[in-house]
DNA sequence: CACGTCACTGTTTTT
DNA sequence: CAGTGACGTG
């Protein structure tokens, strides 16, 4: 008997032993998902599987990375080496570089970024002269990348609701225009995110004997996170497990965040429809938190009607109530988050790294960045602006790619006249023109500029073809040395070293550093892979960063706060979570709250968040934030109300908060009151919220009985959770609702319809 | 061609 | 408030 089946409890054991076929584990929020994988695949090795017959896919590089680790440990480095183990996009690179001469691109092909794709369409839609207020830019881009998920063609796009919608928006051409863009990221040699899985996938249509080889080959498919695949992903993982149907996927439909993305829910949904043969596991016990957090999380879920059935359930202890913390403004509450976290370290009870700070948008960190500053807490922000997204790196990073792919026309349009070479927008301009009529990439097209425009002044060719010779030299020095070497001699011989010492602001010397820090990462990435015997050139450094996104540099794990999007929080845990601004138009946010279908994936969100907590949890609101440059007046989300009350604690002020929104003082007062808080910051130490309520199973103070229909008529003095106190002047029987009109104190006479103002209500007796 | 100023406008989430 | 784009001047 193994000792690795001994450490899983029975549903994670049978699932980890099932290798006959097809299946689905469903697992719940920290009902220890990775250690099922890990162990399945040390189980695979034990029966007999090769490592590099196994495909496991994961959702992040982060996660790939740990879990090899994990194997590693057990079975060694060399063969967890062999396992093909990474995101589906790392993956696909990897076939798709092996296979490109079956491909319309080139082997050295680079990756375009979010930023890049946008610069492409932007481009477009400059070329053909097309209104930018009507293709806006965001939308278009999401229009093309959605399409290509959901494998649509340009030439079937025209039969899609998008394009039916476009069409109404008056937006005719997005077909030529994700024709165009596809035809410029050829030319360019380079691929988008979403072409490393779309190209993957025609790929396999153009050439069914490689879906022969690689089904063949990976005997065994692991895929996690399966309720966020795509449809592209979802039909490629279908072909390679066409075979031998030995798939075993992992997910958790309440945990499905990414449709904005292209996620199918209904690829879990429907997974047994897909593989009939199919077992299914549940992993139903939370080993993370405590029975409150739990139960809590479930009231929330319990709302969203689409699901599949499960009961999460912990026999960990029952632990403190959820701490519902209410605040005047945005700043108030970053300041008392901070304060909380200040006093709970200095009594010793916990460690910064036990504290993380998740928020719904990134524009909320910065808030709570101050508040932690100016109290010296240390902390590290997860995502945001990332550190390959700064102006110094892409620069450095666009040289590199420009010698590695010099049709990599973001790069060169980035770079030619960074730092300064008198190639300015005029000339560049006129070439992209050029370049698109000729359907050739700049580079190439520059190769023939005095054929294609003798106008052209010669100081400016040759302030081209100064720049196009530093670049080949560059690329041919790259391709005899490795990467650091390469990528030093790329940052002294382009100027962008030089051109970053001379700036000697603050902000200047910080962007020098950061370029050094590039450096340092090089050296890295050389020195491990020359410790393993393998290469290190630019172009295999190139792959590897192009698919990174910044938090994954090895952060070093000591002492600090970890502040984050709930986003980037999933698949973690931690001791004490604060859920910040949960506000309605915030959380849930105001676009999505339009539709159910949106409005139940924000609710998975909220989920997500809440089950990241092991022990301690608050949900924290304000009444105004600092939003577009003013404060507004901001309400409890409706997510704190599905939360039974008698897993919530509302500090002193009681459930109050939720009654209609007090007078706020004005504004301006806010800014001044906050800015003598700060003066007077250390010597004015805020208590921490006192010790959090306990929970004591049938006690507390339940939500009061729902209100049934039969309780209301005329005359009947209610609460509403909105509104305040009122009483009902009129009711009027309709077809299928009732119409009801309250008189309310605060807020005056209103007509609500009962079906939909019945839950906010309470009787008055 | 480079650089500064000014008005506008908009916010989810990411491999 | 910030990031972007348009416009005018050396």
């Amino acid at each position: 008997m193994s000792s690795y089946l001994d450490e899983l409890n029975d549903a994670q054991r049978a699932a980890v032993e099932y290798i006959d076929g097809p299946a689905l584990v469903i697992a719940g929020a920290g009902s220890g998902k990775t250690r099922v994988l890990t162990y399945k695949i040390m189980h695979l090795l034990n029966n007999g599987y090769k490592p590099w017959n196994i495909l496991a896919i994961t959702f992040t590089n982060k996660a790939a990375r740990e879990m090899k680790e994990r194997i590693a440990k057990q079975i060694g480095e060399q063969d967890a080496a062999q396992l093909w183990m990474g995101t589906f996009h790392s993956i696909f690179m990897k076939i798709l570089r092996m296979e490109i001469d079956k491909t319309d691109y080139q082997k050295n092909f680079t990756i375009y970024d979010a930023t890049d794709s946008k610069n492409v369409v932007k481009g477009i839609i400059k070329d053909m002269n097309l209104d930018d207020k009507i293709y806006d830019l965001r939308t278009v881009c999401s229009r093309i990348s959605g399409a290509k998920n959901d494998l649509i063609s340009p030439e079937q796009y025209e039969s899609t609701e998008q394009y039916a919608d476009d069409s109404n928006a008056k937006r005719y051409k997005m077909v030529d225009i994700y024709r165009a863009y596809m035809r410029k990221c050829q030319t360019s040699n380079a691929m988008d995110f979403d072409d490393l899985l779309l190209q993957t996938h025609l790929l396999f249509l153009k050439h069914p004997e490689l879906i022969k080889k690689y089904s063949d080959k990976f005997r065994y498919i692991l895929v996690d996170e399966y309720q966020d695949t795509n449809s592209v992903q979802y039909n490629i993982v279908k072909s390679l497990a066409s075979l031998h149907h030995k798939l075993f996927v992992v997910g958790d439909d309440a945990q499905s965040i990414y449709a904005f993305r292209g996620a199918r829910i209904e690829n879990i949904l429907n997974f047994q429809r897909d593989y009939k043969e199919a077992k299914i596991f549940k992993l139903e016990q939370n080993y993370r938190s405590t029975k409150v957090i739990v139960n809590a999380a479930n009231n929330v879920i319990a709302k969203n009607a689409r699901q599949l059935k499960k009961e999460v359930f912990s026999e960990n202890e029952t632990g403190d109530r959820i701490r519902v913390l209410e605040s005047a403004a945005d700043i108030d509450e970053s300041y008392k988050i901070a304060a909380d976290i200040y006093n709970r370290v200095a009594d010793g009870d916990e460690k910064y790294s036990d504290f993380a700070l998740l928020y719904r948008s990134h524009s909320q960190s910065r808030s709570l960045e101050e508040s932690l500053h100016k109290r010296q807490i240390p902390y590290k922000i997860f995502g945001g602006l990332s550190f390959y997204e700064r102006k110094e790196i892409k620069d450095l990073i666009a040289y590199m790619k420009l010698t590695q792919n010099g049709n990599d026309d973001e790069a060169f349009k980035r770079v030619v006249n960074y730092p300064k070479r008198g190639i300015g927008d005029t000339t560049m301009d006129k070439i992209t023109a050029l370049a698109t009529a000729n359907n050739l990439s700049i580079w190439n097209t520059v190769v023939r500029l005095q054929e294609f425009d003798p106008t052209i002044s010669p100081r400016t060719i040759n302030a081209l073809a100064q720049f196009m010779k530093m670049v080949y030299q560059l690329k041919l020095f790259a391709d005899s040395n490795d990467a650091y070497k390469a990528t030093l001699q790329i940052a002294n011989t382009s100027g962008v070293l030089k051109d970053l010492e001379a700036d000697k602001s603050v902000e200047g010397q910080g962007r020098l550093e950061n370029a050094q820090e590039l450096l340092n990462g090089v050296k890295q990435f050389v020195e491990t892979r020359q410790k393993d015997g393998n290469t290190a050139t630019l172009a295999e450094y190139l792959e590897e960063v192009s698919l990174m996104t910044g938090d994954e540099k090895n952060e070093d794990d000591s002492n600090k706060v970890s502040l984050m999007t709930i986003h980037a929080s999933k698949g973690l845990e931690f001791k004490n979570v604060f859920l910040c601004g949960v506000e309605e138009g915030l959380f849930p946010s105001q676009k999505s709250a339009e539709s159910s279908v949106q409005l139940e994936e924000e609710r998975r969100l909220f989920y997500v968040a809440v089950t990241r907590a092991q022990k301690r949890l608050v949900i924290s609101f304000a009444r105004m934030r600092f939003k577009y440059g003013q404060l507004a007046p901001a309400q409890p989300s409706r997510f704190i109300k599905e939360i039974d009350t008698k897993y919530l604690d509302f500090g002193a002020g009681g459930e109050s908060q939720f009654e209609a929104a007090r007078d706020i003082p004005y504004a301006g007062r806010f800014r001044k009151t906050f800015a003598e808080n700060d003066r007077n910051i250390a010597a004015r130490p805020v208590p921490k919220f006192g010790n959090f309520k306990k929970y004591v199973p049938g006690s507390g103070p339940n939500r009061a009985a729902q209100v049934s229909p039969s309780d209301l008529k005329e005359g009947t003095e209610i609460k509403h959770s909105r509104f305040g106190r009122g009483r009902i002047v009129a009711f009027e029987k309709m077809k299928d609702d009732t119409k009801l009109t309250i008189d309310f104190i605060n807020v005056g006479r209103k007509v609500l319809m009962q079906k939909y103002a019945i839950a906010d209500m309470q009787i008055v007796n």
